[in-house]
This record gives C-alpha cells, structure tokens and sequence, in this order.
DNA sequence: AAGCTTTACGTTAACGCTAACGTTACTTTT
DNA sequence: AAAAGTAACGTTAGCGTTAACGTAAAGCTT
C-alpha cells in the first residue's frame, strides 16, 4: 500500500550525512568513535529518514540478540501473568525484550516453540515447570544459551531453576489439615497429566495422610471449560459420590467455584465441610470469608529469576536452584482447632 | 559452559551429508529441488547434527520475518488473554510466531516498542485500541508493514480494525437501565485516562441519561490493586457520597467486587440497588445470582483480527473496519421491569 | 620539533542464509 | 540415435550490519 518499496537502511544515512556506514553505526548504537557533533547530525538525520535499524542483520553480524524467550503453559489466570510481569520488568530494563508463547500444558507445543526459538539466536530461554521432553532437553543441553526453568522446582534443572517445590506445598496442606482434625480429605484438580505440578500437591497431600492415618485422598478431576466451573463441577461430583470433610483445590478460583457448589447443596464452610484454596489469588481481598490458602510469591518469583538468567547470561555463576517459601494462611473456611 | 562453540550451519550439514548447502536449504524448507530419497537423508543428518536454522540469516536474505508483533495492555485478566488465544491459534497454524509485550496502558512505553518491533521486521503489527502517540502513527504508516488494531472500532484506522464501540456499548446499557427505571446510575473505573476503552463507555453511558433524563451520572474512579478490589472501593467511596440506584461497572470482576461491597454494607441486589458488569467473564458461571452484564465476543475478535491480518498480509484486500455485535445480558442484579 | 599517544574516522571481511541463474544427468519424443 | 525437454542438483552474489583493523590528523610530551 505505502509502497516507498526500498526502506531505508544505515548507508541511505550515512550517504546523506555525508559520513561512512560506521559513523552512523558507532552514533546508533551510542558507542565511542564518533565526535559528539556528528554523533547529533547523523541522529537527527536518522530521525528524519525514519530510519530503523534491521536487527536481523545486526544479530546476524554479532551472533547473538537481546531476546528472550518465554514459555508458558498459558495465559489464563493469574499466576503466569504475575510470574510474567516479575521477568518483564526486569528484563525490560536490561535492554532484553520477551518472545511469549504459550503451549497449553502440551510438552509437544513446548518442543515445537524452542525448535523455533533457538532459530533466532534469543540471548535466554525460560521454561516454565520441568516436565519436558527428551528432545527439548537435549537441544537445550546441547545449545551454549542460558535456560531458566520457573515455577516448579528440582535440584537437577537444565541449567539454573527458580520456583517452589510444589509436592512440599502438598505436603504443607496435608499436615496442617491433619492437624486441624481433618480425615477425610478430597482433592479438585484438572485432569491427570494436565498439569503435573497440580499432580505433584496432590501426591504430597496423600503422602502426609497415607502416613499419619492410612488413609488415601479422594480425587475429582473434570475437564471444564474454566477454573471458576472446574471448581464448581468437581465439587458436585465428589460430593455426588463421597462425604469428605476437606476438599482442597488446585486454586483459589476453583476453590471459589466449590464454595458456590457447596452453598448450592445448603453446605455450610467451615461447619460442614472445609475449604483450602491455593495461590492467594486478588478475589479473595474482596470475599466476605477469609479462604484458607497458601500463599505463593510468584510476582518474586519472576524477579528472582529473571535477576538469575541475566547473571547467568553475563557469565555470572549464579545458585543451580532456588526454591521460594511458601506460606500457609488459615482463614475462615477451615476450623480453627483440631 | 556447554562450549563447543561453533554452532553447526547449513555449512556443515551439507559436508557432512556430501550435498550442495542449497540442497540442505531446499530440503528444510520443504521446497523443490532435491530427490525424496536425499530429502529424508538430508534431514536425517540435520537432526543427528542438532542442526537449528539461524532465523536471523534467513530474514535478512529474504526481507521479511514470520513474526507477528502484538501489543496488549495487560496480560492481567480474562479480556486480553481470550484475544490473545484466538489470535494466536490463528498465526499458528499459518506458521507464525507472536512476539507480545504489554503496555501497561502507556502509549509511550507502546512507541517504544513499535520502535523496537519493526527493528525486526515483522510480517504485521497489532495494536490494542486506537489510542497511540502521534509518532507511533506516523512510524507505522511510513513501513510497509500490515497493522492490525484490535478490541477498540474506529473507521479510520491506522491499516485494518477489529472490535467493538465501547462507545456505543456504553449508550446500550444506558437505554437498558433507562427502559428498565433507573434514574440515578453511576459508574465504576479505573483513574481516567488510563483505560480509553471505559472512558468511552462512561460518556456513551452520559450521553443516554443527558439526553433521556437531564441526569448526570456519577463515577467513581479508585486505583486499586486489582479488579476485584477496585470495584469493591470504587463502590464503597461512591455509597458513601451519594445514592446510586444502579452502579455499573468496567468488567464483571469488578461486578463482583462491588456486589461484595454492597453485601457487606446490606444492601440487597437488585432490590435496593442494581448491578452491571461488563464482558462476560468465566465467574459468572458460578454465580448463585445471575449477573447483569454485556456479552463480548472477545475469542472470536482474535479470530476475526489475525484471519484479517494474515489475508492483508497476503495482499488480499479487507475492509478496513469490522464492528463485532454486543449483546446485553439481564441477570437478576437488575429489575426485571422498568 | 621529533616522537609518542590519542581520537576520529574509513575499509574490508565476515555473519548464515536464499534467490536466481547455471550446469549436469536423466527422460521422453521423433 | 539425435534432439529436446525436465528434474536434480551446484555456484554466485547479495541481504544490512558490525568487529577488527588501518589511517590520518590532532594533541601531548620533552
């Protein structure tokens, strides 16, 4: 359409301030070599031309770019985006910009994006969790590029990891239920597989009552269109089937979602049954009963780890692995006593 | 760390397949010109090599990139991200990649990254809304580039538009509360000049009552953490300056902040007063109490915008602006008569 | 004023890839 | 069996930028 077909390029510039391609280049770039007084005439010119530099040359010359790559399961909710918002701010003021994609917790997808990535040379990759692929791992391992995995936790990451160590978060919610006097607990989740860090809480709150009371965690998992309505509908189909006293949930939305369910059947919280929540979520600053839940420092999370990839990708050695506090906050949807 | 160095080309692949690298580069790319059988040899020995084609490279040779920028506010909330999945599904499967940032409402945080964006010469830009500094306009009319801007509807955008008039879903819902007898609404938002998009819908909002009633309408504008509590203040400071008979609000979280708000305070809904929200957003679904709001297609807007995008793209001519329908949504947080 | 250092430039050769055009070898046609 | 076509390759010349090196002029030292 605007077909001023030939965008202009650094010679265009330089032949119209009448200096060679490297004055332009050093005065773009804002590097030594050029006299403060070419350095303002050949910018202005530049700004009059409209000039944009190309980064595919520039990171084809240097071999490197300011990208950074990050993968997330997805966009809904609000863990990732404050996950995200941690790393943008602190890549953004380092000069890095952020390549997203989402694999909607496909392992497959995943692959799919780093194979993409890596074509562009990014300066770091972020993975979020550490369920990968084999083949993912290996073009990771294989690759000089700095990998950061986020939000779940092991000691033995691709490169560095920061995050919280989801099966002791299980664990967390199973021994303060315990305590409480709880001995029927369920568990709300998305379907098997879906989402192992989920599996991972669920398999440390069965441990903790397997343990202490030989007894096994109920489990719903229905496949709902979001995590208000899984919250709801895997509420409804445990209690369709069982009498739990507890029923603890994947996050604070489907939590809220199961105490809708709850108040539906003329259930009260916590006399008749109990609620635990997850992630401390900004709906329950405005709930008129306090969820019991566990807090996550995920907007840390972000910063920490971010901090991290651009020490590693500065050739700083940096911790392998960080695991992040949790916090578990007792509100009104729980007894108060054992 | 993992340094061998060199990262293997196309270079290396044909030495070691014993081909010509335009052989390597055309069984890559799946393009004519090299037999089935030296194909699939080829491509063999490019994995075994862990070889990764430097995008960088490729886009400089041939002037142009598969990326996809998309600009959006925020990440925060159900809007942008069901947006953002209709889009990006749709570039997906046409083989590109987006590369999303967030403004967090700062047009000038927007110019810069345009800047930097077209540094990479992208397939199509997307922006959020049709609010942009002068310069981010002419920067863009000035490239050869398509430029989608989504969720907002003007008829003269900068390249191509997908959305909704935020001013006319504003008159919607005046003319519904109107007709149904309110006569003292008021208005929940965020600080003005930080969202254009609720701006619109407040005056559209204005000019029905002006126009019906001679009555101005009230607006509260707190600047909380979140949605959630936004609504619930923005509801509080205004209960406590005047008498609203129905407060609507810029999305249904915030809805559901105010609602709470209004329990806390006893006020029965739709009884002693009423309430609307805005988008249709996944809670609703969970509701006891079935929310007055207005429906947006907001999925289907991704949609509609990338497929726009990529025909424009491919130099199919479009039209310039696409409006997309709203649709009012009476719950029971309104009169059921006027 | 000769020698040395510093600053301000310019020149050249990549960076890894692909479009465009050449060159083979292999079919088909007559 | 010669001519003509066609599919399968290979060669060359950029794409726009920067690192590394080269050169000339200016400043400093004694």
């Amino acid at each position: 359409m605007d077909s001023r077909d030939k965008t202009t390029k650094i010679e265009d510039v330089a032949a119209a301030a009448n200096v060679s391609i490297m004055s332009v280049s050093r005065a773009i770039r804002g590097v030594e070599g050029v006299s403060e007084k070419k350095r303002t005439e050949i910018l202005k010119i530049a700004r009059q031309m409209k000039y944009v530099p190309n980064s595919n040359a520039r990171s084809l010359a240097v071999a490197n770019s300011n990208l950074i790559g990050i993968s997330l399961p997805t966009f809904a909710g609000e863990v990732f985006a404050d996950i995200l918002n941690g790393m943008r701010r602190t890549f953004d003021s380092a000069g890095y910009s952020s390549v997203i994609d989402t694999t909607e917790y496909d392992p497959e997808a995943e692959l799919k994006w780093v194979r993409r990535l890596l074509s562009w040379q990014p300066a770091g990759i972020i993975l979020t969790g550490t369920d990968h692929q084999q083949e993912t791992i290996e073009l990771l391992k294989a690759s000089p590029i700095p990998v950061l995995e986020i939000w779940d936790h092991t000691e033995d990451p691709i490169d560095i990891c920061v995050g919280i160590d989801h099966h002791q978060a299980g664990q967390m919610i199973g021994e303060h239920a315990y305590a409480l006097g709880y001995r029927a607990p369920a568990f709300v989740s998305t379907p098997r597989g879906y989402d192992t860090r989920a599996d991972a809480r669920l398999t440390g709150l069965r441990d903790v009552f397997l343990r202490e009371a030989s007894t096994s965690v109920l489990s719903a998992r229905p496949a709902s269109s979001n995590s208000f309505s899984t919250g709801f509908d895997g509420t409804a189909e445990l209690l369709d089937r069982a009498t739990p006293d507890l029923i603890c949930y994947l996050n604070d939305h489907m939590a809220f979602g199961g105490m809708m369910c709850c108040q539906e059947r003329g259930l009260s919280v916590p006399e008749d049954i109990g609620i635990v929540g997850f992630n401390q979520l900004d709906i329950l600053s405005v709930l008129p009963v306090k969820l019991t839940t566990v807090r996550t420092l995920r907007r840390l999370m972000g910063i920490a780890g971010a901090r991290n990839l651009l020490a590693r990708i500065n050739g700083v050695v940096v911790e392998k692995s960080q695991n992040l506090p949790l916090e578990f906050v007792i509100g009104q949807t729980t007894r108060q006593q054992g």
